[in-house]
DNA sequence: GTCTATAGTGCGATAGAC
DNA sequence: GTCTATCGCACTATAGAC
């Protein structure tokens, strides 16, 4: 699976998003017409996205925004309730689709090895196509409240939990010598969660997609494979 | 070298480097004696840290940290000339710092093997005794002006280049297989950061900086050992 | 050296015209 | 469905009393 064809499979526009969030949020949408409304919310939400990762959600005031998406403030405000809700929205939508999109393209059947390499790829190329989403919501969880952030936290558990179980499955395949599956997941995350925090990194020394998913899985590999096999 | 021998040797507190900080920003500080001015600046910075590192540093109001040092709006202005020089005043003293200590722990003279133990095991320390300040760091990096920024984007590609240094030593030492040390560098790194990013997570695992870092020195010689000798 | 009081600005949010 | 006008509030920063 290259990138170019992930990007297809895994249908995940902003477009697509903004529908679903079009059909899930009546309470703080006042717009009816779904044509209007996903339009705008692309719009809104790219916005943010930019603004934010620029120089912080808090910093970015609704006059901001307001100015850059070309609505009103009183537009804007027909499609939140309020600034902490629109946080709160962007933050939701993001952990769902790494949920989604993660447990969708791992085959339950597949070998450990398989199972490793998938979850790395997808991972990384989930995070590259969304990379603005992702650095936000990195960025930005600790502007939430309390309950919003415990939501978070389990989100990253969870993905790591993916990781932990592949590394297991391997220890019993006798693919891998994993002492700490534990910690040996939580620093395979750290690297892939180097893509999109670092990209600026990347992006200056021109290392493609494929090339550091490429290299990680490599590193990892190196590093748990069982050698008495 | 264990934990707590570092932080003797590193003689890294909080009240010396305010000293350092009051006698070399006697442009804003308009405050003569040292120790008042020293006692204060270690109760701004502490406090600053500590509110920044729960909802942000924009978020945080002076009428905050007025409120929680005891200090008034007016005495808080006798330390910095403005929040954002606040906020500059502690990137750049933590900048100094990982470069001092760095580079003054790591033996030129000693074999690739040692330099890359050391320079983890250093690394993990200096993160732990200064967390918050280095979480600050990390996080309110994009609110700084452009000139600051660059600053940061150096000392964090200058901190890699320690490690790359390191791994082209091992190679040709024969020590270490290592194809592509900038990516592999780049991971290590990640790994290090996890440290102080994600410290919430090894906290709630009880996972104390000693176990982690002789987890991720194993993690990585097993990737990169030279497997031929 | 530290305080209180206040100037001046820009914010989030809303009401009501169109 | 979108706009403009505006309210009330909290912010950074400073001036001047003590």
């Amino acid at each position: 699976m290259t990138f170019d064809e992930f990007k297809q499979m895994a249908m995940v526009s902003m477009t697509e998003i903004c529908r679903e969030i079009f059909h899930e949020k009546q309470t703080s949408i006042k717009i009816k017409k779904e044509a209007v409304a996903v339009k705008n919310l692309v719009n809104i939400f790219n916005t943010a996205l930019k603004l934010s990762n620029e120089k912080g959600f808090q910093t970015m005031s609704l006059r901001d925004l307001s100015r850059n998406t070309g609505l009103s403030m009183g537009a804007l405000y027909s499609y939140f309730a309020s600034k902490e809700e629109l946080l709160e929205i962007i933050q939701d939508q993001g952990r769902r689709l790494t949920r989604k999109i993660l447990t969708r393209q791992i085959d339950p059947n597949s070998s450990s090895d398989e199972k490793l390499c998938t979850a790395i790829r997808t991972h990384l190329y989930l995070t590259e196509v969304l990379h603005k989403w992702f650095y936000f919501s990195f960025m930005e969880t600790k502007n939430l409240e309390k309950k919003q952030q415990k939501k978070s936290v389990e989100g990253e558990l969870a993905t790591e939990q993916i990781f932990i179980d592949i590394l297991k499955q391997g220890n019993r395949e006798k693919l891998f010598h994993v002492e700490n599956p534990i910690l040996t997941a939580s620093v395979i995350k750290s690297m892939l969660q180097d893509w999109y925090v670092k990209r600026w990194k990347y992006t200056l020394r021109q290392i493609t997609v494929d090339e550091y998913c490429n290299f990680v899985i490599d590193f990892i590999k190196s590093a748990i494979k069982n050698k008495e096999s």
